[in-house]
DNA sequence: ATATAACTGAAAACGTTTTCTAAAGGGGTG
DNA sequence: CACCCCTTTAGAAAACGTTTTCAGTTATAT
C-alpha cells in the first residue's frame, strides 16, 4: 500500500542503504546520488515508517503522560505545557487519566513501557506509589519526572512549585493589610494540603492569633466548589465572618471560589468585609466577580519544564534534578491590598 | 535487554511459532503444550512487544485525538469522554492541541497517519478543512469521526449534538417567561454561531420584538469572559438593561458567565431584573452566583459516542453516520423559571 | 605505490505474525 | 492388516520496513 524505502531505492537506483543514509544524513553520500535519492522521495511522497524505525532504533519520539485528571483546570494547563513543548520538539504524547486511582497510575506506567514510549511525566503522583518504592524500579527502564507531589526523601527526577514560598506570602499578605483571625480551608488528605496546614499553623501561632482550620470534603471540580461553600455557610452560624474572622486562606482556587460564592449568598462584601485568597492561579479565578486573589503555580512552566528535563534526561542518560519552580502572589480584587 | 518471544520458545522447549500462537489464541495448540509457554511467559514475565507487532500487523490500538485546546472546558469534557471510552476497548490515545489554526490540525492528522494510528477523532474541525476537500482523501487512509463542526452537505462521519434544538428551547423559555427583548451573545465567527444567529433571528422576527446581536472578539477562555463583560457594560448606556431588554442568551457559558459579572457589577440583579441564560453546561456554569441556566450538550457523552463509533468504524471498516446527541435545557439560578 | 578517505551495497538485525510445509495420529475402507 | 485420507499439531522461513554492521570499491592524498 505505502510506498517503502525499497520503492525510492529502485526508483533511483540505488540501495536502500543508501536511501536510508540520506534520510538520516549520518554517512557521507556523494552530492549527485543524494540529489537522486531526494528527487525520488519527493516524487513518490515517501515517508518512513515510524513503526520500523522504532523497531530497530528502540525509539518511538513518544512520551507518556499521567495525570489524575483532565477536567481539572490545574491539571488542564500542565499537560498543556507538556504538549506544547513535547510538539516543538517534534515528540508525540500519550494521554493516560487515572481518576486520582494509585492502581491505575501504575497501570498507566507499565502500559507506557510496553508501548516503549522515550519517557514518562507523571503529573501529581499518589503518593502511596511514591513511598511502595514502585518508581524506582521504573527508573532503570525509562525516564520518568514527576511534577510536584510527595517529594521528601526521595531521589527521582521532580519538578515542583515552591508552594511554601507562595504560600507564606500570602499569609503575610493577609496579616500586613490588618487580617488577624484568618481562615484555613483544605481537603481531606494531600502532601500538599499537610504542608499549608503546617505552615498556617506556623504562622498563626507565632502572631498569636486564633487558628481556624477547616476540611471540606473531596470530590471533581463541582463538588470542591459546592462543598466548599456550603461549609462556608454552615460555619458561618458558629463564627462571625467579617468580625471575628475577616480573611481567608485556601488551599485551591476551587475551594476559594465556593468561599466567594458563600459570601455572595450570605451578603459579606468582599474584599470589603472579608478577605480572601486562593492558590494555583487556575483560569476560574479570573471568571468570578471580584476577581480572586491567589498565588501563581505557573502551571504551564511547570508542564514546559517538565518536558523539558524528560528530553534532557532521554537525551543524556542522566537523571534529572529536582527543579524548584516559583510561585508567586496575585493581588486581584478579592482581598485588601 | 528485554524478554523476547525467543527466549519464552526456549524456556518452554518449542518454536516462536507455537508461542505466538499460545498468546493470540488464533490457532489450535496442544493442552500440555500451550501450558507449557505460559508457564514460561509467566516465569519470564514476557510481554509482546507492541512495536513489532504493529509492524507485521499494520495496527496501533492506538488513536488520535485533535483538539483545538484542552484550557477550554468544553473540550476537555470531549476529551475526558473520548479516553475514558478509549482505555476501557485498551486503546492508547495520542493528544494533540491545534489552537484553533487549521495548519495545526492538517498537520496534526498527517502525523497521526504516519505513526498508523488506528483511527482519528477531530473535535470541532476548522471549517476551512471540512470545505477544502482536505478529509475526502484522507478518509480513504484512516477512520475519522468528527465531534460537531460544519457538516452540512459533507458526507463523514460525525457526531453532533443537537444545537438547534437546545438553543431553540432556551429561547421557548426566556419568551414563556415573560421575556420580550433578548440579546444575543456570539463571537467572531464560526459555524455554531451562525447557526445559533439565524434561529436566534427567525425566533425574535416570529415573536415581533427586537433584534439586539453582541459580537464579542475571541481569544482565550479568560478573555471571552473578560471581553464580554467589557461588550456588556459598554452597551448598557446605550441600551437600558432590565428595562429595553430583560434577558440575554450566550453561545457559550464564558459568554455567559462575562454578562453575569458584568451584571454583577452594574448592580443589576440576576435573575431578579434579568435572565441569562448559556450554552454548553461546562462546569464553570455550576461554579457562578448565581449558578447559570444553559443548554447540556453532554460533551462527555459527545466523547464516549464518537470513540464508540470510530472503534465501530475501524472493525467494520464501514464509514459511520451522522449521530445527533440531544441537547437539554438546564434551569439553573440566571434565569426566572 | 600506498595509506586513507569517501562512497556504496549485501546482509543481518529488530520482535513479531503468518504462510507454507510436514509429521503424527485417528479412523474408515477394502 | 495395509492403505489412504483427514485432522491436529508443530516448526522453518518469509514478511513487515527500517537501521546498522560489515565488507568492498573507488577516488584522493602522501
Amino acid at each position: 500500500m505505502a510506498v517503502t524505502i525499497n520503492d525510492v531505492a529502485k526508483e533511483a537506483g540505488v540501495s536502500i542503504t543508501t536511501v536510508s543514509r540520506v534520510i538520516n544524513g549520518n554517512y557521507p553520500v556523494k552530492q549527485e546520488t543524494r540529489q537522486r535519492v531526494e528527487e525520488a522521495i519527493k516524487k513518490l511522497n515517501f515517508q518512513p515508517n515510524p513503526i520500523a524505525r522504532s523497531l530497530v532504533c528502540r525509539r518511538t519520539n513518544s512520551i507518556g503522560i499521567v495525570v489524575p485528571s483532565i477536567t481539572n483546570m490545574y491539571f488542564t494547563e500542565v499537560v498543556d505545557g507538556i504538549e506544547k513543548y513535547a510538539r516543538n520538539n517534534s515528540y508525540d504524547i500519550f494521554l493516560n487519566i487515572t481518576n486520582g486511582d494509585a492502581k491505575a497510575e501504575i497501570n498507566a506506567v507499565n502500559k507506557f513501557i510496553e508501548r516503549y514510549v522515550d519517557g514518562i511525566i507523571v503529573v501529581d503522583p499518589q503518593t502511596e506509589n511514591m513511598l511502595s518504592g514502585f518508581y524506582d524500579e521504573i527508573v532503570n527502564t525509562v525516564p520518568v519526572v514527576f511534577v510536584n507531589g510527595y517529594h521528601q526523601e526521595i531521589d527521582l527526577s521532580f519538578v515542583i512549585s515552591n508552594e511554601e514560598n507562595g504560600f507564606k506570602n500570602a499569609l503575610k499578605h493577609l496579616n500586613k493589610t490588618g487580617h488577624k483571625n484568618i481562615i484555613f480551608v483544605r481537603g481531606e488528605s494531600s502532601y500538599s494540603y499537610d504542608l499549608k496546614e503546617n505552615i498556617y499553623r506556623k504562622f498563626i501561632k507565632n502572631i498569636g492569633s486564633r487558628e481556624y482550620i477547616l476540611t471540606v470534603n473531596a470530590g471533581n471540580s463541582i463538588e470542591v466548589v459546592e462543598n466548599t461553600k456550603k461549609s462556608i455557610i454552615n460555619i458561618s452560624s458558629e463564627i462571625k465572618l467579617g468580625e471575628d474572622f475577616t480573611a481567608l486562606i485556601a488551599c485551591n482556587d476551587l475551594m476559594a471560589t465556593g468561599a466567594l460564592n458563600a459570601c455572595l449568598e450570605l451578603g459579606i462584601k468582599v474584599p470589603d468585609e472579608f478577605s480572601i485568597i486562593g492558590f494555583d492561579n487556575i483560569i476560574l479565578s479570573q471568571m468570578t466577580t471580584p476577581k480572586l486573589s491567589t498565588v501563581d503555580q505557573n502551571m504551564k512552566k511547570l508542564g514546559e519544564k517538565s518536558a523539558e528535563m524528560l528530553f534532557n534526561y532521554i537525551e543524556s542518560g542522566y537523571e534529572a534534578d529536582k527543579v524548584l519552580i516559583n510561585t508567586k502572589l496575585i493581588l486581584r480584587e478579592s482581598c485588601r491590598i
